[in-house]
RNA sequence: GCACCCAUAGCUCAACUGGAUAGAGCGUUCGUCUACGGAACGAAAGGUUGGGGAUUCGAACUCCUCUGGGUGCACCA
């Protein structure tokens, strides 16, 4: 459903009829709205190749239209569409039960890979973009008509949990474990919460740069768990579980959730065999003792002569080797990504795989997707996705931390916005409800991080995320209470929408614009649009909630159709909300 | 050094992909309260789109160049 079609098979018709080539019609919203609704500078694209003047031509193809809702001004065709096209599309948005939103064409089977917690540290600020933007993604292409699942993706292997492992037996928490002879599995993670981690991990990995016995031991305790010795390997799963467990309420305080729980460790198992494929197929070869794979293309990686011959070896284009196995057969970053794609091939069949991470981790992904399309654990037609995201700074311009320099955590952010959400209901007479406060608070954050291109850095500003006036989430879940609550009060059944003045079609105009979004944002992995298009149409109601007064409209029809509106704008908020990851509220 | 990204109103961000007069929110100033819920509505001020050049009928957007930031450059994840 889909106003610029109508418009575009009305000017298709002419078109013909002038003998004039198809191709390069497109309607669009117009840029002008004080002169008109719609548009097409299909004149001005054309006219050089039919060899015309494009104000002419505009003004030809106006009057073979035969229509006031048409007219040509300096080769741009403006469009002001009837109140009765307007009145016919509210009602038919009113009446489809997807409201009409258009699906893809032919919808898609995908993994999206976000969230990226690490099970050895608590989540601080610097993890709220991944599970914000992939959630909203992950419904977006939902709402769309694809089939989408959900990893996370723990980062629960590596280097990391020897470390912590062995800090938290050096400081005495792991006594018991390394007592008892058997049966570990029955005892119990006495006094190590998610805090103990978020010490004890800090304090280890500093350690290891200045202390290589240390550094030594941990290696030893890595391999141990990796090769799952006792007690080393119940020890760390329990430690997985734990947090696991705290990650989850983390990421339901954000209306974010998984199909999927798998983390590194999962892939470990298709280590061996991903490597052996890259060796049978000859693609890896060893340099300084490590299994690498060229992956350049021609162009890159071309050697830049040296100046002395001490100077390192430098690269123009550079795309290096990417190493599978370290000189002492231990695996890297890249070993478990790859392996992770062919875990996920093998246990299900993906048109794509999108992930998203900090835009860091750009290279890492170009290397790792390219060895896996090299080695064919890729299928060709399999699109590889990296969505990289900006991250958030300070007002330093560097990634934000406190004052004392430290990260905080999420959890404590999410408690700011309730407190201050709570602060307001409180004012609305509603006291005690902290989940209602979350909803409000969360949804603050969420739009504000929404509102940003995805790729770009963006500045964390605490006082703006608790700032709940103006082009922020509350902004809309009010509108939505507003309506509410004229809809409660009203009692009438709903009729026909009857578009008669320039609020209502400022409002049908919106909706519009916000239904074209949503295509716009799946096909470009992106959700600002949609966060735009879905302030204007509620702010486009609350300028007509303030101009006219619905429930003392003394016509009957006149008021249902009103009512009918308020229900229609409400359903299109709702939507966008709940696309966007966003609690809708009742009251607030 | 090599490579990628970024620079737009005082601040935070847009601009539907090359179109008309570059738009919002916050902040500032001035208005709208007998309120269907003021987390609201209306208005004003605020711009040589970092500098310079090129392509085009037409550039914030494409190309070149300079300046200023950020990120990454093989055995961490």
């Amino acid at each position: 459903m889909d106003l610029r079609n109508i418009l575009s098979t009305k000017i298709l018709v002419a078109l013909k009829k002038l003998n004039l080539p198809c191709e390069n019609l497109s309607v669009s919203f117009s840029s002008r709205p004080d002169v008109c609704d719609f548009q097409t500078n299909y004149a001005l694209i054309t006219a050089k190749k039919v060899k015309k003047n494009p104000i002419e031509l505009a003004e030809e193809i106006v009057e073979e239209l035969d229509d006031t809702s048409f007219s040509a001004l300096k080769g741009f065709i403006n469009i002001k569409v009837s109140d009765k096209l307007l009145s016919q599309f509210a009602n038919d948005v009113l009446n489809d039960k997807e409201l009409g939103i258009e699906k893809v064409e032919s919808p898609r089977k995908l993994l999206i890979d976000y969230g990226g917690a690490n099970v050895a540290k608590e989540l601080h600020v610097g993890h709220l973009r991944s599970p914000i933007i992939g959630e909203a993604l992950k419904r977006l292409h939902r709402l769309m008509g694809d089939t989408v699942l959900a990893d996370t993706h723990l980062g629960d292997w590596g280097m990391q949990m020897g470390l912590t492992v062995l800090q938290l037996k050096e400081d005495g928490y792991l006594d018991e474990f390394f007592r008892a002879n058997s049966d570990y599995e029955s005892i119990p993670l006495k006094n190590i919460t998610l805090d103990t981690l978020n010490d004890e991990y800090p304090k280890a990995s500093k350690r290891k740069d200045v202390d290589v016995n240390f550094k030594k031991l941990a290696d030893d305790y890595t391999l141990f768990i990796q090769q799952k010795r006792e007690p080393y390997y119940t020890i760390y799963k329990k430690i997985r579980a734990m947090s696991v467990e705290e990650i989850k309420k983390n990421y339901s305080l954000l209306n974010t959730s998984f199909d999927f729980w798998f983390g590194e460790s999962d892939a470990e198992d298709y280590i061996d065999g991903t490597i052996k494929l890259f060796v049978d197929k000859k693609l890896a070869r060893l340099s300084d003792g490590a299994l690498v794979v060229d992956i350049a293309k021609e162009g890159e990686h071309i050697p830049i002569p040296k100046k002395s011959e001490d100077e390192e070896q430098r690269y123009k284009n550079p795309m290096p080797p990417a190493i599978l196995k370290k000189y002492n057969g231990g695996y890297l970053y890249i070993s478990t990504e790859i392996a992770t794609i062919a875990m996920r091939n093998k246990m299900d069949k993906y048109d794509e795989i999108i992930y998203l991470t900090d835009n860091r981790q750009g290279k890492h992904f170009e290397q790792a997707f390219r060895c896996a399309k090299l080695a064919g654990i890729s299928p060709e037609n399999q699109k590889l996705t990296h969505i990289s995201f900006g991250t958030m700074n300070g007002k330093d311009g560097k990634p934000f931390k406190t004052r004392s320099g430290e990260t905080i955590r999420l959890k404590d952010v999410v408690n700011l916005l309730i407190d201050k959400a709570s602060e307001k209901l409180k004012a609305n007479g509603i006291e005690n409800d902290r989940e209602l406060a979350r909803k409000i608070g969360v949804g603050a954050m969420k739009f504000g991080d929404l509102s940003n291109i995805i790729s770009k850095d963006y500045v964390f500003d605490i006082d703006k995320f608790l700032s709940f006036d103006g082009k922020t989430g509350p902004y809309i879940q009010y509108t939505i209470a507003r309506i509410n609550s004229i809809l409660n009060k009203a009692e009438d059944d709903f009729s026909k929408i009857t578009v008669e003045n320039s609020e209502e079609r400022e409002i049908i105009l919106a909706l519009q614009k916000l239904n074209s979004s949503y295509k716009i944002c799946y096909d470009e992995y992106s959700l600002n649009l949609l966060c735009s298009s879905t302030f204007d149409l509620a702010k486009a109601f609350s300028t007509y909630y303030n101009n006219h007064k619905i429930l003392s409209e003394k016509d009957a029809e006149k008021r249902k159709s009103m009512l009918s509106i308020c229900l229609l704008v409400k359903k299109a908020l709702s939507k966008a909300l709940d696309t966007l990851g966003i609690d809708v509220v009742e009251k607030m």
